[in-house]
DNA sequence: CATGGTCATTGTGACCTC
DNA sequence: CGAGGTCACAATGACCAT
């Protein structure tokens, strides 16, 4: 429903926004109006989702880079034979030539791999599968007991893989925890019968509660930030004088500004929720929290949801990442602004067009562009002025203009995080190339 | 003289700012105009530095929190003698108990600690204050040679202290490289004479350069955010108005603008240089930038300096940290819209008063501050429309005042920067009292 | 006094036992 | 088949000889 915007001329357009206007719905709610043409979104409506994109797959793909592992396939036997030690076992040559053995080689990147380090599995340990060391290393972490915590020396967001997973024991274990390694309880003596039972292979929100900070509102907003994708592009083409643009500009804008979009739908979304000020719901017992969460793992839009797992979950964050109290703060903003819908949408198109001078520069008709943005700043102008007198009318049209360097704010910040979360940039343009 | 305005109201300050508006001047040049009283800043002139604040000094006092030991001063004989073993000199426990003994306990915080991890040094160690620990890790380092290379599993930015030393060997070693420390070749057989002079607790050229990333653009402009401060806030006083609102408005207008106001600062700079075009000094050769750098180490606010820093030592940068080629786009949309000086002021005084409403709420008279601020849009329309047309002057105000999401996009990335290099946030805030 | 070497201690992971 | 144990190996750092 967001990014929805049918064909139609410029004047339909706005005149459609504005019937549209006092039309909220929240994340949980029903959606009500069932006769306009929308085209569920994710960012409130939650129609099917893959559901194939649970945790464990989740950061198995953002793991999945291609390791640079060009091993020499030699002195394997060289070092053991000119030094006849008694015992030689663990590999640590970081050079090893063990893992390319597994017969169902490198096809589909997935099986056969440590769901944590992605080096070569030799079964399933502890619900999951994994490799001979993060078996180890979970075992000993659980014989340590709760008296041990690891710390991790950057920001909770190491890269875990074969090569450096030695380097973060915090980081590894979170990963463990991630993928949903479990104790199940000291092994029952001898039963041959039902034992262990693979992982669900979901979040697990007492294994996830355990579980320090990072993965919260930045990880929601990067795995909506995929689904959403597809919508904002179908919203941009229906856009009018969107589409006489030509087609590489199209892209280009759509994939420079596709974050302050998702940022600036997300916000102008919890605007609308009735019940979206600030720190209310912060007072729900954790139990509401779990019925909410279980009611809709899935994904969703609306920051409700969001707070409510920050509420629960999320501790001090490191300074300035907190992207969900920079959200709050925006919110509020706009609230204290008494924006509506309409003029939210017109900000949209002003903030799509917003580009600097080498952007421009790299469009192939820069004069269409620059024609298309005038007419949304004339909108916005004509929307201000009809709405109050003469001089409130240019101040509020300030007022909102300038607001667009706080959404650009969290637009930045986002960047950042995605920009942590590995490859969120290849697949950004993979998904890009497969939609147009 | 960038943040140089004296008393004077409203009108002759944009008087001044209009006359001084053609004014150049470049990091490495003379300052013409010695008639005006110009307090001198170091955004481009330079005046006497401080120059204890070298690299080493600098790490050193980013790294000096107040590290949480609350060590319980038993068991260190304990376990000697419940346990009989032949040996045992290391101390791994991590709750160690050693190293409370320094005789100037920790007033000044800094003599007789490792300059690389804060642990209690034992001495001069290739060249550097070091821990023994560290000492045996660069001594490892040397040995092994070239051969090896660490990896970092994060990026680049870990913390180094002594529970955390042992995380990550890429970024220890790059900050014992970072505060000096050198093999000076092998030992000399048995000179008891003159021996290792202690090095020289600047910046070594050639040691940096062997580094990879992380410590350019952004160090120093974190460096020059500190010496800037207060020729940011004497900036402020004397802006016509600015004095009339309340001193904690002052404070918290000042402090929250700071980082925007910097770069905003950096980047107007950079437009005046003649030779600032981007992807020029590119070509220049090493020893050229060996002159330039030596000409002078300390401070410079200009982008040249950092341009050629970054052309010679940066190589590829994590996605979306690249502060300097943000700053180049942007420096070059400016140069695009043929920007003076006079509007880049008053784009200052804008930005400075852009808040979001949570902010707004919190200042004691928001009446003033939204005077003030009205003042200030006001004027940017007036230096608009009497330059063009009527229309082409309500272009031009948009243009410029959608600009400004660049500025704050910088200062939001900036701001990342910073927060990772350590605790910006309370040596802002200890700043920031001293000053006020 | 700083350097280079020594070696107990700790974390690791390939392999083994059950 | 997987949990738990084993132990050679690598990194570390307190101490020592020079
Ligand atoms: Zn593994
Ligand atoms: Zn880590
Ligand atoms: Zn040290
Ligand atoms: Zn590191």
């Amino acid at each position: 429903m967001f990014w929805n915007s049918s064909n139609m001329n410029w004047h339909q357009y706005t005149a459609m926004v504005n019937s549209v206007a006092p039309f909220h719905h929240l994340s949980n709610g029903v959606l009500l109006n069932t006769s306009s043409p929308v085209k569920s979104s994710l960012l409130g409506d939650l129609p099917r989702l893959p559901t194939a994109l649970c945790a464990s797959n989740y950061f198995q793909y953002l793991q999945s880079k291609p390791v640079k592992e060009f091993q020499p396939t030699i002195l394997r036997q060289q070092s053991s034979t000119t030094t006849p030690l008694p015992y030689d076992r663990r590999d640590l040559s970081l050079s090893s030539t063990a893992n390319s053995t597994t017969y169902s080689q490198n096809l589909p990147v997935s099986r056969q791999q440590c769901q944590v380090c992605r080096d070569s599995a030799s079964g399933v340990h502890y619900g999951v599968q994994t490799c001979e060391g993060c078996k180890s290393f979970f075992k000993r972490s659980l014989q340590a007991g709760k008296g041990q915590t690891f710390v991790c020396a950057a920001d909770n967001k190491c890269q875990v893989d074969k090569r450096l997973r030695r380097n973060c024991a915090a980081c590894r274990l979170r990963v463990c925890h991630m993928v949903g390694m479990k104790s199940n309880g000291v092994r029952k003596t001898k039963v041959g019968k039902t034992r262990y039972i693979r992982a669900k292979n979901v979040f697990d929100l007492e294994e996830y509660r355990k579980l320090d900070s990072v993965y919260n509102t930045e990880t929601v907003l990067c795995r909506l930030f995929q689904n959403e994708i597809p919508n904002m592009i179908e919203w941009a083409k229906n856009i009018p004088g969107y589409k006489d643009l030509p087609l590489e500009d199209q892209v280009t804008l759509t994939r420079t500004k596709c974050l302050d979009m998702l940022v600036i739908s997300v916000i102008s979304q919890s605007c609308n929720l009735e019940n979206a000020q600030p720190a209310v719901s912060f007072s729900l017992s954790n139990q509401k929290y779990e019925e909410l969460l279980a009611h809709n793992e899935s994904s969703s839009g609306s920051l409700i949801k969001e707070k409510l797992h920050s509420a629960v979950i999320n501790p001090l964050k490191a300074y300035g990442t907190d992207m969900f109290c920079n959200m709050l703060k925006v919110i509020s903003h706009y609230k204290s602004l008494n924006i509506s819908q309409t003029e939210f949408e017109v900000l949209k198109l002003l903030l799509l067009t917003n580009v600097d001078n080498s952007l421009k520069q790299s469009l192939t008709n820069t004069e269409l562009f620059s024609n298309l943005k005038s007419q949304f700043r004339e909108s916005l102008l004509n929307l201000c002025s009809s709405k109050d007198s003469r001089s409130q009318g240019q101040s509020r049209y300030d007022d909102l203009v300038m607001s667009l360097t706080l959404i650009k704010d969290l637009g930045t910040r986002l960047e950042a995080c995605m920009s942590q979360q590995a490859e969120a940039s290849s697949m950004l343009t993979n998904l890009l190339k497969t939609i147009l």
